[in-house]
RNA sequence: GGCGGCGUAGCCAAGUGGUAAGGCAGCGGAUUGCAAAUCCGCCAUUCAGCGGUUCGACUCCGCUCGCCGCCUCCA
């Protein structure tokens, strides 16, 4: 039984779908005027691994992420620019240029990172009928109302709200900023749809005028569109709780009559040295830049070594370890390599199981990556322990499927490194390993161990084969 | 001010009523021409502090101190 942590009712909660074996899962995605950094990095990750293991644990998974390329305004939630229009002006493109350069930036770095694709990336902006549809229903049942060519959803029509991120109406309302858009009933309102004024080169034409939709919006009508009235899980970082997901569950469910999300997990935020990163702040790191200096998967590993609820904090340091923690489980990998025989249950070392079911129920526990990952390094001691006493090829089969189910399958842990990217480098490296063995047998050490200088200046572990055969690895790409 | 979270070894991080997982770093040993990798051993009488409940608490309750997030856009 998976157990999951639901903000909603604010405890751990056993997981069942509604129409099992079906699962839909709607996470909320990217708004793309911009590359991507570390807290999507661990927000995505720590759902992609979430989706892997219901998928692992039989569940058939539609996963939907959501593609922000219109309506997100940048500064209150309900005024200012649009944020891709702004950028578009920065970078003298098309905003849907903008939209589509950054979506393409976004996936290539999902894919590095190991993520899989969502199933369904709805883009916000092919989706206005849907959203323009939910907005009508709304203003039917009363829900919503029309003020010039603006809609606002009327936030004391729904008594529920609040209750998401625990704050009541009124101690929002004595909070509020004072500057309130003129045309709502009550400051709470949030904007449905949103009149085009001259400049606005994002615009649809609406039973209200030419406008846009709301950032709200377009989640409650996508998720709806392709799960259902009612989602198993909703996903988000956990910034987005108040206003955004509480507002989604408000017009959904205004609209619905039905229960939003059975699930609502929300990822915690990330750090660097312990300051809050923020693009404001200028400490946001980019993931390209990263990627510059170390392999996606250290990071995927970094990430996974501690709990999605938790803050994250990233250094020099954390990810140094990861790194080496990384090499551990590659290391063994290649050690496992050749024993690439068929398989079999007779053959299974009693550890090869007992550390799946360990790991599995890590995960089935609210998702514990942090101990998933402590029982996967117990099993690598115990297979290199094995494979020193001489493991038989059938039971070194069966400990690289355990390695590839833990590591792979469900972490999404990628066993070959980045290095071997130049077209021609493992044919290099393979002619140097040869040499370096040649002197080795020739006792000429001296000659040899200035090589194995030399290469480890440049990023390159060289390693040295029982049998006099030497093996060599980039390390990092660029030292 | 309101809401929420966190404080476990040098660093990272599980555990959440029965007597402290795992990783990194470090130290000692085996192995090696020397290394690397790997293996073995060592590395928190103690879980921010103080009270309380209990046969027993890191785990439950209360208080104190410290850190962080959200409450305006951000994954």
């Amino acid at each position: 039984m998976i157990r999951l942590y639901d903000t909603l009712s604010r405890s751990k909660r056993d997981f069942e779908p509604l129409s099992p074996p079906f699962v839909g899962v709607y996470v909320c995605g990217p708004t793309v005027y911009g590359d991507s950094h570390l807290g999507h990095a661990k927000s995505y990750v720590s759902f992609d691994v979430l989706v892997r293991f219901l998928r692992y644990s039989g569940y058939r998974v539609r996963y939907v992420q959501n593609i922000t390329d219109v309506g997100h305004l940048s500064d209150d939630a309900d005024a200012g620019d649009d944020k891709i229009q702004r950028q578009a002006r920065l970078e003298r493109l098309e905003p849907m240029e903008i939209a589509e350069k950054y979506t393409r930036s976004y996936f290539d770095d999902m894919d590095r990172l190991g993520n899989l694709r969502p199933d369904i990336s709805p883009r916000a902006s092919g989706h206005i009928p849907e959203q323009i549809e939910l907005v009508r229903t709304l203003i039917e049942k009363g829900h919503a109302y029309q003020s010039g060519g603006n809609v606002y959803f009327s936030v004391r029509s729904f008594p529920g709200y609040g209750r998401l991120s625990g704050r009541k109406p009124d101690e929002l309302r004595a909070g509020a900023r004072v500057e309130v858009q003129a045309d709502k009933r009550d400051p709470l309102d949030f904007a449905l749809w949103k009149e085009a004024d001259g400049g606005h080169i994002l615009k649809w034409r609406s039973p209200w005028g030419w406008g846009f939709p709301g950032w709200h919006l377009e989640c409650s009508a996508m998720a709806m569109r392709y799960l259902g009235n009612t989602i198993d899980i909703h996903g988000g970082g956990l910034e987005n709780a108040f206003p955004h997901h509480e507002s989604e569950i408000a017009q959904s469910e205004a609209a619905t009559g039905s229960t939003f999300a059975r699930f609502w997990l929300h990822n915690n935020m990330v750090t660097i040295d312990g300051q809050k990163m923020g693009k404001s702040l200028g400490n946001a790191r980019s993931l390209k830049e990263m990627f510059d200096r170390c392999d996606p998967m250290t990071i995927r590993l970094y990430i996974l070594r501690s709990h999605y609820r938790s803050p994250l904090d990233f250094s020099d340091e954390g990810m140094a370890s990861a790194a080496s923690a990384l090499a551990r489980i590659r290391d063994l990998s290649s050690r496992l390599e050749p024993s690439a025989g068929g398989s079999d249950a007779a053959d299974q070392p009693p550890f090869v199981h007992e550390a799946l079911s360990a790991f599995t129920d890590r995960l089935a526990d609210d998702l514990d990556t942090p101990g998933g990952v402590a029982v996967l390094f117990d099993y690598v001691r115990k297979c290199n322990q094995a494979l020193e006493a001489g493991a038989e090829p059938g039971a070194r089969s069966a400990m690289r499927s355990g390695l590839d189910m833990m590591a792979q399958n469900i972490l999404g842990l990628t066993m070959q490194g980045t290095g071997s990217g130049a077209g021609g480098e493992e044919t290099l490296l393979g002619l140097l390993a040869e040499s370096r063995s040649i002197m080795r047998k020739a006792r000429l050490f001296a000659e040899a161990d200035r090589m194995r200088d030399i290469l480890a200046e440049e990023g390159y572990s060289v390693k040295d084969l029982p049998g006099g055969e030497s093996s060599i690895e980039r390390i990092s790409s660029a030292p």
